[in-house]
Formats: structure tokens, sequence, C-alpha cells
DNA sequence: TTCAACTATGACCTAAGGTGAGAGTCAACC
DNA sequence: GGTTGACTCTCACCTTAGGTCATAGTTGAA
């Protein structure tokens, strides 16, 4: 009889490493209740306790709550099979609608990515500006294509998104400064190739399966720089920009045809 | 300004899905704050209370904190793309954590199956005596090892389990009546065929990659029967079990391995 | 006027303990 | 015997993100 051992809170507590205050609280929900031999009304515990303890303290790591384990220590092996059952598909069940998070979160980050590199490349167009072109170009083609596209500029770095708006930058000022100038003219055309070649390397960052640009596709192009709130776009380079530059390139997009037949 | 909707607690609790004690709980918070612009006190949101709101609950919806989304509202794109990371890792975390509860399930109910299984084989030998041959075994092999062969039996479906049992209590009982005749005689030796045949047949089901059991072990199994605890579980067949078995076992084994030669 | 529907606030509840207060207990040391 | 430090007890309040209930005031319609 002199070897039953008893442990008191303090000594239970380290032994199983949790706290005095979880084991007064497992004695209050009636989970673990201690002998009260003493008359000081301490709370005293015995080797049994300490093997039910470790029972509770696996099946809470399983994330079972206290009522849960409460029935599991007196469950037949069915009942015991059947709950980890259930609580395997409930731990499933979260891991998926963490999973769906952790992709939402995802999706907002390539956003916030995108609209980033996005305002790189309208950071010298007044704001009111912009945001009228966006407003109609989002009403024009659908928010989904819209989106679609916005997305395509989270493939880019900062330092790629820098490199392409100061080589579209420097094209566009050289542009405007040739407004007036004839669209035949061997600088005009020059530049219009530019433009060309580097919106074409543009789009290859971009686009997958990237084939190039057609000089058909140039010219729906060349056509769309007019529209209203477009056109508003471009000229902050120069008064007459849009139609100078709408011209030169149909006039270079129609060259290029002729020569490849 | 007549254009200026704005919609009662109910209203917008309808419109966003949340419930109206929810609203009052944001209101609380300061996470949601409306006008209170009527005399009779109630609460009043705008068509920019409803975006806000909406950016809420996705945020809710990612599992952030009503003190965490406050921030996010306020935040800069800097902030926004760190708390993202933040969140996304702790739900990174999150989700091992729960992978690994679902193998520690997975690993319960393999061991539940397993101690069901040989609960099976066990059922007509007294219970202390299986306890005393068990805690032998696990003493003399280690844990891991012992460990390591209870969950083979997790391989066996609780049918298989029934027929493996049925054929051995046949063959143990049937040998249990030769008790006393010499070990060389047909009768003897033809049921320890079986016996050898039939403990082959279990190993198949049990050990992956089984290539049979020779005869040395064959022969140190036997010896290994009259071991005090494992001989007690064999005597609980009949007196004498144990020195007959190993005696027939061995005989069964060399004459075989002449034979072989 | 009366009724139903809507609104407000406040108090208490959840799970699994954490934290602190105030008081009693124990063993050792002086 | 007194003191000190280490333990122990219970009680009450705190946490999240709201839910539930009670009580009371307000509004619009019949």
């Amino acid at each position: 009889m002199a070897d039953a051992k008893v442990y008191s809170v303090s000594q239970l507590s380290k032994l199983a490493g949790v706290s005095v205050k979880t084991l007064h609280y497992y004695d209050h929900k009636g989970l673990l209740v201690p002998m009260r031999q003493l008359d000081n009304g301490y709370r005293t515990y015995s080797q049994k306790h300490l093997v039910i303890l470790q029972q509770i303290l696996i099946y809470r790591a399983l994330d079972f709550s206290i009522e849960a384990i409460k029935n599991l220590l007196n469950a037949k092996s069915q009942d015991l099979h059947q709950a980890l059952l259930e609580q395997k598909m409930m731990l499933v069940d979260r891991q998926q609608s963490i999973s769906s998070m952790i992709n939402s979160i995802e999706a907002t980050m390539n956003n916030l990515k995108a609209k980033k590199n996005l305002d790189i490349f309208f950071q010298d167009i007044p704001k009111d500006k912009v945001e009228r072109w966006d407003a109609m170009t989002r009403s024009r083609a659908g928010e989904d294509k819209v989106q679609e596209s916005v997305q395509n500029f989270a493939k880019l770095s900062e330092q790629e998104t820098q490199e392409l708006h100061a080589e579209s930058l420097e094209i566009t000022k050289a542009f405007a400064k040739t407004i007036g100038q004839p669209i035949d003219s061997k600088e005009v055309q020059e530049l219009t190739d530019k433009h060309y070649k580097s919106i074409n390397h543009m789009s290859s960052l971009l686009v997958e399966d990237f084939t190039g640009i057609s000089f058909d596709s140039y010219i729906q192009m060349a056509n769309s720089v007019d529209m209203s709130e477009m056109k508003e776009l471009c000229e902050h380079y120069g008064e007459g920009y849009a139609e100078h530059a709408r011209a030169a390139m149909i006039y270079y997009a129609e060259r290029n045809l002729r020569r490849n037949k």
C-alpha cells in the first residue's frame, strides 16, 4: 500500500506538461476529477490519473473538444472508431477550406502586384483621365476580360515593369515630337517600327504562348486609339497625338502587308 | 443629393448576408461605424459602408481577426502585402498541423483495428494469461518491435481474422488431443505439417514481401514455445502441450532439412 | 388607437483556459 | 513561536466573434 504514488497538482502538471489551471479546469469540467483525501482540500492525483491525463492530451492534440474527450474515455472501440472517423472528416473539411483560403490570398496578392505594375505604367498620366479610361474599358470589354488581362501584369517583376515603361515612354515622347510631320517620313516610320517591336516585346512577356501581333491586329489597335477615353489618354502627350499615331500605324502595317504578299 | 441611398441595419444585413448583431458588433468594435443622423438613435449605413462591409467579409473569410481587418482597411499596399503574406504563412502552418492530426488519427484507427483482430485471436484464452505473455513479450522484444508486428494485424479484415483464427484453433485443438502420442507418428506429423503451412499462410497475409518460413526459423519458433509465459499460453489447450509441440515441430523441421539436402 | 415590425441597449452565454486577488497551508529556518 | 517562501484553494473577470434573451422605445399602416 505504501507504493501508491500520489501527485499534487503542480507535480502532475510538470509531469504531463500542462498548466495547473488546466488541471483545475479539467476537474471543474468533470474530465479528470482528482481525489481530495487530505483535509486541507488539496487535490491529489494517482498513477491512474496520470495515464488518463495522457490519453486526454492525445485526444486534445487531435483537436477533440473537452466534451468529446469525456465521451471517448468511456467509449467502446466501435464508438471510438466512429468518433475518430468523424473527427478525421471534420479535419479534412477544415483542410480544404484552408486550402481555398490560401488560394484566395494568393489571388489577392497577385491582383495587388498586377495593380502595382499598372500604376507604374500610368504614373505619368493624370489619375482622372486614367480612371475614365479604366471605367470605359471595363464597361465595354466586361469585368472578366479586364480582370484577366490585369492579372497578366502580375507576371512582371517591378524591375521589368520599370524597364518596359521607360521604353514605352521614350518612344511615346519621341513620337509626340513628330506630330505634324508626314507619316511616311523616315523618322516617323522608324519610330512606328520601334513601337511595333516594343509592344511585341511587351506582349511576349505578358501573354502565354504569344506568337506575335499580326499587322491586321496592329491596324485594329490603331483604330481603337481614336476612341474617346483612349484618345484622351494619348492626347496627354500632345495635341493630335491620337490621329497622328493612328495614321502612322496604319501606314506602317499596310506597307508591311503589301511587302509580305 | 437625393440619390444618396442609405440602409437600415436590417436592410444592410440582408444585402450583405450577415446578422444584425454582427453589424452591432462591428459598430461596437469600431470596424464599421454607421451614421446616426436620425434623432431616434437608429443606425444608418451609406453605399460606402456597404463597400467596406464587403471588403470586411472577404478578409473575414480569409480568417483575419477583427483587429487585423481594422488595420488592413487603412493599410497601404505594402502593409497589405505583408499582412497577406503573414496570414498565408499562418494558414500553411495550420494546414500542416491538421495534416499531422489526420495522420495521427489514421495511425490510431489502424492500431484499434489491429488490437481488435488480436482480440479475436486470443478470445479463447483467459485474459490474465494473455496479459502476462503480452507484458513479457513487450519487455523482452521492446515496445517498438511489438508495435510493429501488432500493426501488421491491421492489414487483415475481420472476416480474414475470424477464418485464420478458426483454422489455427482447429489445428491446435486437434494437436492437443495427440499429447502422449509419439511425435513421429503419422497423425502428429500430419498435424505439424498443417501447422507449418498454416503459419506460412498467415505470415504471407501479415508480412510484406513474405518469402516463407525456413525450417531453421521453425526450429527457433519451436524452442521459444517452451518459454515461461508462452508455455503458459500453450498449456491452456492441454497439459504438456508446449513440450509435445516443441518436439513435434523440431522433428518435422529436421526431417525436412535432411530431405532437402 | 392599436398592432406588427423594427430598433436600441444591456446582460449573460459560448470554449478552453489565462490572470490576478485574497486567503489558507506547509515545511524549513531562526 | 515567528517568519519566509512555496504551494494551494476559490472566486471573479478576461479573451473571440458574435448569439440569445429581455426590456423598452419607434415607426408605419389599418
